[in-house]
DNA sequence: GTATAATGCAAGTACATGCTTGCGCATGTG
DNA sequence: CACATGCGCAAGCATGTACTTGCATTATAC
């Protein structure tokens, strides 16, 4: 009894219940939630929820998918290579990258799980995966084109999305006083200067 | 049967507990780590666990406080800041932040049951902020002395924190023939060599 | 030798929780 | 109207698991 309930007009009680899955998976883990706390977030019966997903481990990936499916990735770098190096990447992590920091929630469950729900790390890896390797092909591209010095890039891709993807969580365990400096902007600003100064060449040509 | 039984009187069984159950929470989660799987894993009677520590909760209390003893930060920076950046730098890396690839496990437990169980997270927090201070301290100092540009050491800081602590993680789910590569000299050699090229200054007197 | 402390073993209690069943109530559509 | 669909409600079943109790066993201390 899955795949019969995609009448258009009422997803309004599919989606409600995914995504107070999401929350409780994301802050109890995947035993700590439990499926009336879930029913109750999402202003439902319990039993509406076994309907909807049979069982509680379908809702947990199909609630991941539905979240991976939320995220986009580049399918051409071109736009961003043509611009100067500062630029292209501070438009790249504005683009892409920070969803990351939207997304480390359930990345975070993904780690967390990665031992019991290995099924369900794959969908997450795949995206934590993709975007990295597109920073990574940003990095090589922007290399042979001249404007970017030789560097590691396997590391230092991660290096930016470890940050990225991190930094909301430390957020959260920070003394709101911290916390609130973190912004987004200052995130990106910080990470396109060391990267930049670090690696990048600057094309006003002698 | 008869060797580690009567060494140091009792402290044998209480470590052995103890690491157990480390290894449980961090794997399963504290919801998803069971008793009887922690005694199995120490190799002694369930009984003995509660004997020992009472409940689940205060294992979980006493492990994580075991844990956070075994770190050591820096008393004082001096040695390193009497160096080169480059080298000081390093020294500081390998000399204290490495253990953050050893104890990512653990510091993955405290943001995974950052809701659930806050006075943990308490622990952990500490000593992610005093390290982490103590890195930006590192900064600050070099910056003083002149060996260093400007920089938003906050959020710098926090890049190399989170590199640290996220590789060893994304290494678990990475494709074997990429987690080899990641060794700890490399990450190690990537990040002296990001921050010396952006931020330091070389102190070879022209 | 005997007392004491640490452990194993068997059994059991209490409770949370995943999941099911059977029912009735709306709403809209042919 | 008749019928289907989606949902709420009440109750219950089955199972895992934290935690307890009582007793037997071993080893060390004195």
């Amino acid at each position: 009894m899955n795949e019969t309930f995609h009448l258009a007009g009422e997803g309004s009680t599919h989606r409600r219940i995914i995504e107070a899955a999401l929350q409780e998976f994301t802050e109890r883990g995947y035993k700590g939630a439990s499926t009336r706390a879930i029913a109750e977030r999402a202003g439902v019966n319990e039993v509406t929820l076994f309907r909807h997903f049979g069982s509680k481990l379908d809702l947990l990936r199909i609630a991941v998918e539905y979240e991976v499916s939320q995220m986009h990735v580049p399918e051409s770098l071109e736009p961003y290579l043509e611009m100067d190096f500062r630029a292209g990447f501070t438009a790249f992590l504005r683009e892409f990258l920070m969803q990351l920091t939207c997304q480390s929630d359930i990345l975070m469950l993904g780690f967390a799980e990665s031992y019991s729900h290995p099924q369900i790390v794959y969908s997450l890896r795949q995206m934590f995966w993709r975007i990295r390797i597109s920073l990574q092909d940003f990095f090589n591209e922007m290399q042979k084109r001249g404007r970017m010095r030789k560097a590691d890039n396997h590391v230092l891709s991660q290096m930016v999305i470890a940050t990225l993807h991190t930094t909301p969580l430390i957020k959260k365990h920070a003394p709101s006083e911290w916390a609130d400096q973190l912004t987004d902007e200052r995130l990106i600003a910080a990470l396109v200067e060391t990267i930049a100064s670090a690696y990048g060449i600057s094309n006003s040509t002698p």
